[in-house]
DNA sequence: CAATATAGGGAAGAAAACTTCCCTACATGA
DNA sequence: TCATGTAGGGAAGTTTTCTTCCCTATATTG
């Protein structure tokens, strides 16, 4: 989790929800978990392009936010599983949606870089 | 505008739409636009959270992006209007859907902040 | 004994995003 | 003449977000 200077408001739903969904891995983060790969090290084998401390640092926000919930099986070795909380399964339309979205429009947005 | 170091892949759809609707003000910008805040100067006096400055880097962006038009009315004095291209109101959906998830899930994405 | 797998975090640095300050240029109204 | 309204940008600074490096700890496998 980040320290944050300047408390934000929370003032419309936009940023609110660009809290769950926006940044560049959470809305990954929580598309893998509803597809089954509820574990750390799946998440992290999957993401390879980004280090496991990234996927972890998402997790403890989305956690906090009570998006996913942890549950650490007792023994060793350890084994632990996220799942989506009610919450965590009603943001799933967002990602859906937004990723219909980007698959439509790669060309206009992805010409103009430099 | 904002020069970046590492140019981004666009591999997944997300990423794609997160250009768009992602940051702090883009989505509001949309959302103003697509109720007839056409002007500049509308736009200026709706958004006082932040500074004109802000506003028209994101309307340079969402312009490079094919997501609003530029109308630059010839003569004295000066008049632009911004439109919402075909693409541009494809985006509004998603918009409205992160703004009714914001609106229903405030409490628990508010209540950990520090 | 060393390597790998499990799960995770502190510190520090790099990049991206956001913000403020101050500037151009023209026209109109006080 | 001076203030305000129109539209906009350069430079520099701050904040937020992302990333890398290097640690802890235990169990199993080679």
């Amino acid at each position: 989790m980040y320290l944050k200077k300047i408390p934000d408001e929370h003032d419309c739903g936009i940023s609110v929800a660009l809290k769950i969904v926006g940044g560049k891995w959470k809305a990954w983060i929580i598309n893998c978990i509803s597809k089954g790969m509820i574990r750390p090290s799946q998440l992290h084998r999957e993401l390879t392009v980004t280090s496991p401390r990234v996927i972890n640092i998402h997790l403890r926000e989305l956690e906090k936010y009570g998006i996913i919930d942890k549950i650490v099986h007792p023994g060793l070795p350890l084994k632990v599983e996220y799942f989506l909380t009610e919450t965590g399964k009603s943001v799933l339309p967002i990602i859906d949606i937004m990723e219909r979205w980007g698959d439509n429009h790669r060309q206009p947005v992805n010409e103009p870089d430099n």
